[in-house]
RNA sequence: GGCCCGUUGGUCAAGCGGUCAAGACGGCGGCCUCUCACGCCGCAAACGGGAGUUCGAUUCUCCCACGGGUCACCA
């Protein structure tokens, strides 16, 4: 067992974004790299956001992802609670501490003056910060208005000089001067602590040792270290890992609209090409792999491969990797995958749908796209002669004619409807003809399909479609040509 | 605005003082082929700008520009 600990903290929202489960993933990969624990928590700190059921979303994917938790508020572990809310006395203690070792203080200031003060402050263009009203209360003023039950928060106490130097794994050394950092709430009225303060206090109780996360938590960063060197603990690791994008600007977001996990499942994406995906996006392996399974991935992951500036989320590169994973899977159990959208866009029973299954699958990108594929095949479209005219097989509607006339006796004829009963008439018509085999198979196709565009040529659809409803067609492309 | 961080082709990215600056996606062209797709081959396409340091900078330093993040009793 390694001595790494990490963990993987969503507030539940309701809703598992892409660039989420990316650091769930690193978090994961970092942690199984060195044989160690990775443990999920709920931060939950905020009341008025919580969403029901948004925790079972986060157990869902995580399982889905193949990325298991080893300790975790459905799994229990040492170090539990795993969900803040369940917490609330631990934070108050160490608030408390805190404010013993005049890391911290009181705070009775009511909304109302703060937002005066901050409106104040930026109306003379002063960085918004807190102006330290309460930092220097003597004991007894404390303790009077604790008496009169006056609603108070609790505030870090930052050095007034001096700077706060750390060490990023991904960034490296960073240094902050500490009057550009305020005096954040620790624990707020409500008696629950801020993000800020239950992040530091957790991390250090569950022993985490590196510490995962976006990097909008970097420029908070000197004020959990200035945290932990007040409570005398061990500084984590820290791991900050740039955004996933959606474009140049802006980040991947619900607000946005944009494709979350569940999304892209829904869209017919696999969730190992998902994975595979996200992996690749803000970290690099170094090699010319791209393709990694799970597995894969914890061997070849390591913190020196995550990039430091954003990453596009690109959704043709992600399509291209769909496909391959599409590819490599056994013909069964892409059927299987494929059958309930096969199901949606054909209805006739006739049609043996494990074969088209067998058509789409070097030619499917996404699932959801196999509809738009296979539509002909239970309905024969209206479609344009103009379809019969193709100058690289050298056909017009004169000869697609001729050739339909040619090609429907020999199907009449053929007692065998298998794709080597029909290979075999349709190449002898086409040696006894003395043609090139586009003359007499893409008029076959044409007529069969209606389509420019299809999974399989015409000696393959026209085994999927049965003999009767060839003919149908092949008569069909008869009449609109004559 | 203050503070922090970043900047290699359209996108993901390798590179860690000397390279004709990888590779992948996408694009384009070709081959294969009964269409499309797959597969194979090839082409175009990048170090934001300026000063230094150095025999030599994409790589190190500084400045600028641009981009991002953060400045809540949200996480």
């Amino acid at each position: 067992m390694g001595s790494v600990r990490t963990r993987f903290a969503p507030s539940p929202t309701g809703y598992m974004h892409v660039g989420n489960l990316r650091t769930a993933l690193y978090a994961y990969l970092l942690a199984k790299k060195d044989g160690g624990t990775f443990i999920l928590r709920i931060e939950d700190t905020d009341q008025e956001r919580k969403v029901e059921g948004a925790v079972d979303i986060i157990y869902k994917t995580l399982a889905e992802t193949g990325l298991a938790h080893d300790e975790g508020p459905d799994i229990g572990g040492p170090v539990g609670p795993y969900v803040q809310s369940e917490r609330k006395e631990i934070y108050k203690k160490y608030a408390l501490e805190l404010v013993e070792k005049g890391a911290a203080y009181y705070c009775f200031c009511d909304k109302e003056r703060l937002d005066e003060l901050r409106l104040v402050q930026e109306a003379s263009k002063m960085p918004s910060k807190y102006d330290g009203h309460c930092r220097n209360l003597s004991k007894e003023e404390v303790e009077e208005k604790l008496r009169a039950g006056i609603p108070y928060v609790i505030r870090q106490k930052i050095p007034e000089s001096g700077s706060t130097v750390f060490e990023d794994a991904v960034f490296g050394t960073i240094s902050t001067p500490n009057d550009s950092l305020d005096d954040n709430v620790l624990l707020k009225s409500d008696g629950l602590p801020t993000y800020n303060f239950a992040n530091v206090v957790d991390d250090h109780l569950m022993g985490i040792t590196h510490v995962v996360r976006g990097t909008e938590y970097l420029s908070s960063a000197p004020k959990y270290n200035l945290l932990y060197e007040a409570f005398g603990w061990e500084i984590p690791i820290y791991v900050h890992c740039p955004p996933v994008m959606k474009d140049a600007h802006n980040k991947l977001s619900k607000r946005n609209g944009d494709a979350s996990y569940e999304d892209l499942i829904a869209a017919g994406y696999l969730k190992e090409a998902v994975l595979n995906y996200i992996a690749l996006l803000g970290w690099s392996p170094g090699g010319e792999q791209e393709i990694f399974t799970l597995p894969e991935l914890v061997q070849a992951f390591d913190i020196s491969g995550i990039s430091k500036s954003p990453s596009i989320f690109d959704t043709s590169k992600l399509r291209w990797l769909n496909g391959e994973y599409i590819r490599r899977l056994e013909p069964k159990v892409f059927f299987e995958m494929a059958k309930p959208y096969l199901d949606r866009a054909i209805t006739s029973p006739q049609i043996d749908k494990e074969a088209v299954a067998a058509l789409l699958q070097p030619r499917c990108e996404v699932l959801s796209d196999i509809p738009e594929h296979v539509d002909f095949l239970d309905c024969l479209p209206e479609y344009d002669t103009e379809l019969y005219c193709h100058k690289k097989m050298k056909t017009n509607r004169e000869n697609s004619l001729t050739a339909l006339k040619e090609i429907l006796p020999v199907l009449e004829g053929l007692s065998d409807w298998t794709q080597e009963a029909l290979h075999e008439a349709l190449f002898a018509l086409i040696e006894r003809l003395g043609v090139k085999n586009g003359l007499i198979l893409w008029p076959l196709r044409v007529a069969v399909s209606g389509k420019a565009f299809t999974p399989g040529g015409g000696i393959e659809l026209s085994t999927l479609l049965g003999k009767e409803e060839t003919l149908r067609r092949v008569q069909r492309g008869i009449e609109l040509l004559s």
